[in-house]
RNA sequence: GGCUCCUUGGUCAAGUGGUUAAGACACCGCCCUUUCACGGCGGUAACAUGGGUUCAAAUCCCGUAGGAGUCACCA
C-alpha cells in the first residue's frame, strides 16, 4: 500500500476562512492518522486577487493550529516548487496543455471578452455563460496565424456533448453527470497561467497527492477533473469531499455572519485549540461522541469514513461552550497570564487581581466576557432598587433597608475582613434574629456590587474591595433604599 | 433555469432492517440551605412527505417537496 499524501493547497487572499481550515485540518488527519505526508502548496495563479501578507496568513496559521507541513514552499520534499507562480514559470502547465491538444482533449481559444459576453444569458434570475465551441473547429492554419498574429489566446479543455462522465467520492459515492453539463472550461489563461481546475490536476499528479481533500463546493466539477486525468493517462486520486459549513441561514458560511475566518475568531477572543476542536466536529463525529479532543488525539481518532454529507451549521453558541471548557481545563497561572489584561480593562484599583480572576475563571466562555462582568469592583454602576426585591430569599426594598442598617455597625466593627470571618458574623446576625441566609446575604451583595448578577457572593466581594470601601458602598445602599 | 448533492429535535449529531431513536450545545425545572453563575440531577423537543419492497424500515427502492452547491480568463 502506497503512503497517503495529502495537501492544503490554499490561495494567498487574505484571511483564512473556517471552512479553508477545516479543510487543511482533515487533510492533516487524513494523511496523519495514517503516518501519511502533509503538504503545503500556494496556489498563488490569479494575481489580481493575490494579497501581500496573505501567504504569511497561511504560515502563521498552520504553524498556529499546530497542522505542521512535511513538504512546501519552506521546506522542500523533492516534488517543488510548492508555489504555482513558480511552477508556472517553469512551464508545467503549458506543456501539459499542449499534451493534451495533441490529445484533442484541449484546443487553443481566440475569442474575446465581448463575444463571450454575448453568450450571457439568464436563466433563473442568474447570469450564466456556455462556451459555444466555437474555436474548436479552427482549422490549423487558421490557429497558427491567430498565434502568429500575437492573439491573445486561452486553452480551453474540450468535453464532448454526449455522454456522461462519471467520478468517484469517498463521501458521497458514485456521481454521474451528463457531459452536455460540462462546460468547455479554460485550463490557461490568457495571461500565461492556469486555472485553478487545471493547475490543481497537474500539480495533485506531479506531487503526488493520493488523497485530495477539499471543499463540497467542487463536487460538481470533479467529473471534468476525471476526464484531464483519464486523458494523460494518470491515475486518478481518492477524493473525499467535505461537507459545507453554513452560517444559521443555512447559506455558504460568508464574511456577513461576522465570524468566516479564523482571525475573526481569534479577535473575538476564541482560543485556538478550542476553535480547531469545534471545528473538527462540524461534519465528523468519532464512534464514541466524543467532544474534547487536543490534535493528537484527533490524529488518533480521525477516520474520514466517518465524516458526514449533509451541510452543518456554524453554531457560536456551541464554540462558545468549548472555549469556556478550554478555559476552565487551563492551569491557573495561564489563565492568569491570558486574563490579566481584560481584568485591567476595568479595573485599575489595587485590588487582588488573582481572586477575580479565580471568581471568573469558571464563569467566562472567552476572555471578553470578563470586563464587563468585574466592572462593579472598580465602581458600582447605577443601579435600580428594584433589584433589591428577591422572591426567593422574600426580600424587598424595605426589607434590605431593614438589614443594610443593621449590619453597617456590625461591619464597622469587624476588623478582619476575610471572607469566612464575614460571612460568620452574618451567620450571627441570622441566628440572633432567626433569619435565613439568604435574606441578608442578598441585599449585602447588591449594595455591594450594584449588581443582580455577580461572579462571587458578597462576602468574597467584600473581602475583594475591603472594609473602607464595602462600608461607603452600603451606606450609599442605605440612602439609595431611605 | 440545467445539473449535482443534501434532508434524524432550534443547532451539531449517533444510528447502516428488529433500539424505550443515544449524546452534546441551547432552553426549562429541581438541588447545592450565599443570589446569579459553577457543579449535580432531571425535563421539553426529531426520523420532510407519499408510495413501494419486507414478517419487520430512520435504515433499501421510486416519486414529491424543501434546502444548498455549482454553471467565471475566482479559487
Amino acid at each position: 500500500m502506497t503512503q497517503v499524501k495529502t495537501r492544503f493547497a490554499p490561495s494567498p487572499t487574505g484571511r483564512m476562512h473556517v471552512g479553508n481550515l477545516r479543510t487543511a485540518l482533515y487533510a492533516y488527519l487524513i494523511a496523519k492518522h495514517e503516518n501519511g505526508t502533509f503538504m503545503l502548496r500556494i496556489e498563488d495563479t490569479d494575481q489580481e486577487r493575490f494579497v501581500p501578507g496573505a501567504v504569511d496568513i497561511i504560515y502563521r496559521t498552520l504553524e498556529k493550529t499546530g497542522l505542521k507541513h512535511d513538504e512546501g514552499p519552506d521546506k522542500d520534499g523533492g516534488v517543488g516548487p510548492y508555489v504555482q507562480s513558480e511552477r508556472q514559470a517553469s512551464g508545467i502547465y503549458l506543456k501539459y496543455a499542449k499534451e493534451l491538444i495533441e490529445k484533442g482533449e484541449a484546443y487553443y481559444c481566440f475569442c474575446t471578452k465581448e463575444r463571450l459576453e454575448s453568450l450571457r444569458t439568464t436563466t433563473g434570475g442568474k447570469e450564466i455563460v456556455v462556451y459555444d465551441k466555437h474555436c474548436l473547429h479552427l482549422s490549423k492554419e487558421e490557429i497558427q496565424a491567430n498565434l502568429d498574429a500575437g492573439i491573445p489566446y486561452v486553452i480551453r479543455q474540450n468535453v464532448p456533448n454526449e455522454g456522461t462522465t462519471k467520478f468517484v467520492d469517498e463521501i458521497y459515492g458514485e456521481i454521474e453527470v451528463p457531459n452536455a453539463e460540462l462546460d468547455d472550461m479554460i485550463l490557461i489563461k490568457s495571461d500565461g497561467f492556469p486555472t485553478y481546475n487545471f493547475a490543481n490536476v497537474v500539480d495533485d499528479h506531479t506531487m503526488g497527492i493520493t488523497h485530495v481533500v477539499r471543499g463540497n463546493e467542487y463536487l460538481s466539477s470533479a467529473p471534468k477533473y476525471n476526464r484531464l486525468y483519464e486523458a494523460f493517462g494518470w491515475e486518478v486520486p481518492v477524493y473525499i469531499h467535505c461537507p459545507l459549513i453554513t452560517d444559521e441561514h443555512h447559506a455558504k458560511l460568508s464574511k456577513r455572519s461576522g465570524h468566516s475566518s479564523f482571525e475573526d475568531l481569534l479577535d473575538q477572543g476564541f482560543l485556538t485549540e478550542a476553535i480547531v476542536n469545534y471545528v473538527a466536529l462540524l461534519g465528523w463525529c468519532p464512534t464514541d461522541n466524543r467532544e474534547i479532543f487536543s490534535l493528537e488525539e484527533l490524529v488518533k481518532e480521525f477516520d474520514y469514513h466517518h465524516m458526514s454529507k449533509s451541510p452543518a451549521v456554524f453554531d457560536i453558541q456551541k464554540l462558545r461552550w468549548m472555549n469556556g471548557e478550554y478555559i476552565k481545563a487551563m492551569d491557573f497561572d495561564t489563565f492568569f497570564e491570558e486574563a490579566e489584561p481584560w481584568i485591567r480593562r476595568a479595573v485599575s484599583k489595587d485590588l487582588d487581581l488573582k481572586k477575580i480572576a479565580a471568581m471568573v475563571k469558571t464563569r467566562i466562555e472567552i476572555f471578553p466576557d470578563i470586563p464587563e462582568m468585574i466592572d462593579f469592583f472598580e465602581e458600582v454602576p447605577e443601579y435600580d432598587i428594584a433589584i433589591y426585591r428577591n422572591k426567593k430569599s422574600k426580600s424587598t426594598e424595605e426589607t434590605s433597608l431593614k438589614v443594610l442598617q443593621d449590619m453597617l455597625p456590625v461591619l464597622e466593627k469587624q476588623d478582619l475582613f476575610t471572607s469566612e470571618a464575614l460571612f460568620e458574623q452574618i451567620r450571627l446576625y441570622c441566628e440572633a434574629n432567626g433569619l435565613k441566609n439568604g435574606f441578608v446575604i442578598w441585599p449585602l451583595r447588591i449594595a455591594v456590587s450594584g449588581k443582580a448578577v455577580t461572579p462571587a457572593g458578597a462576602t468574597e466581594i467584600m473581602e475583594v474591595i475591603g472594609k473602607e470601601e464595602t462600608l461607603i458602598r452600603i451606606r450609599k445602599g442605605i440612602e439609595k433604599l431611605s
